[in-house]
DNA sequence: AGCAGATATGTAAGCGCTTGCATTTCTCAT
DNA sequence: ATGAGAAATGCAAGCGCTTACATATCTGCT
């Protein structure tokens, strides 16, 4: 038995077993290396003694963690929630573990978060979006961690990503919804200074508007943090315009769900009275009544795809081309022809 | 300049700024330690280096890592957000980074994962609820890691907590429900086994039907993992019993929200034609139509409040009293009289 | 039986940091 | 000026592991 208290160390194991530490590293590093007998020996004493190898000391010995890092900008809803499951539950297959932070949409928080996950020993790195100071790629190049951006999907960025055209998903879903008739247009975006998924979604926007010979003045955005009373708030500011929108695109489903909710508080009917679309399809999106018409986005294969690749990046010092995965229109409730005409 | 793309390390920054590893390492992290002179030659070797202190080093030599660990039962919904948020913040605060991981209600999962975080070198661990293996408690014994639980105040438990009295608290919430005149209750509770929460607000509804001089048979209970799909399918079960409750207490707010809206599919007006409450209070109770009367849980303060302690029990090795924090009945829409009478 | 080659195990050098202790340099009171 | 005591800095020993390399032990053939 080892002193009462302490902790086991590799040396305790091997002493009781009657071998070398290396040999005990080997047993549980590389099994197959070791001779059958020895290894239950080797085995028994570990369990006899409890032993845990300390991290630290195997992530200094053999420089590297088999960790990934992962930096999302938010825990508070469930916009990340379930592709970040896939991602870890992936990466778990392939013997990873993984680290989670959130920024709270903040850059030097991002950054401060880069900089503790690469001291941890992070192996390789998810990021959320491309856009952000360059100095931190630079930081990571230098000391070699892969990193995958997911969630957006840019072919010719300077890091791969995995993910879809946060664009043409938007564009798409606005098309459609002038197609419906919709002439007088809202958008209640995110904040979208240094969150490209929120800039392209506006240019989808933009896009659809152009294209369907309508002019700036259709259309109105606001922009505010994703949060569902920041989506109710946008929604009375819409409202009382001179020309009202008769269809309000959100950048996400969470305040989509704040601007339902406004609507309903002021009478409004949706869709009869009032058109609002999602974006994501969180669980919320099907939850809310009316249910949440919005652009579904692959979340499980993005967040496992993003694994795959990023793990190829890690081991084979790969340089991944990235992925782009498709989104769809999911037609629920909440948008329809506008009221009038 | 250090070699291209190499790491720069202590020595490096030592020997630029002329000093040795000793001074460096006390001017970031006893900066009052050394001279003003100093201090600035090494801060100024350290950026333009773009030195970062490696982790895994720092903790073998120091051992501590400034790091807390929790693992809370899943991400996938909010119950466990903004009280970890609280949680983290505090911790920051105090200087202490926080690791999170999900154990999926899974008792061996949660094993692995605090082996994991303890082999990471956590100076503490934040558990969710008391019940689990006594084996691991030892484990931790042994390692001389500080445990507190939170979700669940039990004054008289092995590992102290900051929580709240789940029984009480639904005992509250069923006398209540019972007092606007309901006889036939139905319960939809998370899965018990393992998990002292569930477990504890059963109990509660059970000491309220037995204090208002009713019997086992007003009251059928189903447990089922917590999903949104899953309250669904226990409401209708419960419904189409013989005798279908008139109000239906719900052990979560996801749990309850599944149900209302089943309830709402089935053609059942909520709260008139079936009473329904929740648990917890996140906001998607907030967000239902109609909205949740539910059971408010302070789960900022929690997390908090659990900082604080973890951090005093690491930091003194004080042994914690706990903490019990009240609950207090929210009340919204969802409930109402029975339908009769 | 004896040897080559494969297989199993041991030896020991770090990995990058912190910190107790030793040494040098200040600061003042005399 | 000078020496005692405080303040600043340096020295060097690890922390617990992995792994290249050296050594010992097995194979299976002849």
């Amino acid at each position: 038995m080892s002193k009462l208290g302490s902790v086991p160390t590799l040396d305790d194991v091997a002493k009781m077993a009657g071998v070398s530490t290396a040999t005990v590293s080997r047993c549980l590093n590389n099994p197959d290396r070791v001779v059958e007998a020895t290894r239950q020996r080797v085995l028994t004493a570990v369990d006899a003694l409890g032993y845990t190898p300390n991290f630290a000391a195997r992530v200094m010995a053999a420089k590297r963690s088999s960790t990934i890092g992962a930096i999302i900008p938010t825990m508070e809803n469930a916009i990340f929630a379930r592709g970040l499951q896939a991602f870890q539950e992936e990466l778990h297959q392939h013997g990873y573990t993984l680290l989670v932070s959130s920024s709270a949409y903040k850059p030097d928080i991002e950054d401060e978060q880069i900089r503790t996950l690469v001291a941890r020993g992070a192996d390789g790195l998810l990021l959320i979006g491309h856009d952000r100071d360059p100095h931190i790629y630079d930081y990571l190049e230098q000391r070699k961690i892969p990193v995958l951006v997911a969630w957006s999907f840019q072919p010719d960025a300077q890091i791969p990503s995995v993910g879809f055209d946060n664009r043409a998903a938007m564009f798409e879903l606005a098309n459609h919804v002038i197609g419906l008739g919709h002439r007088q247009i809202g958008m209640i975006s995110g904040v979208s200074a240094g969150n490209d998924r929120a800039y392209l979604r506006i240019e989808g926007v933009r896009d659809a508007i152009s294209q369907n010979d309508m002019t700036p003045s259709n259309l109105t955005i606001i922009e505010t943090p994703y949060d569902i009373d920041n989506g109710a708030e946008a929604f009375t500011q819409l409202m009382s315009q001179e020309t009202p929108p008769t269809a309000i695109l959100c950048g996400n489903d969470v305040l989509a769900v704040g601007a339902v909710r406004r609507a309903q508080e002021m009478g409004l009917k949706v869709p009869e009275d009032i058109s609002i679309t999602g974006f994501d399809d969180i669980e919320l999106a099907r939850i809310a009544s009316p249910g949440l018409t919005t652009v579904h986005v692959p979340h499980r294969e993005m967040g496992r795809q993003a694994a795959l690749e990023l793990v190829e990046m890690v081991e084979n010092k790969a340089i991944s081309a990235g992925l782009r995965l498709d989104t769809k229109i999911v037609e629920r409730q909440s948008l329809g022809r506008p009221a009038h005409a």
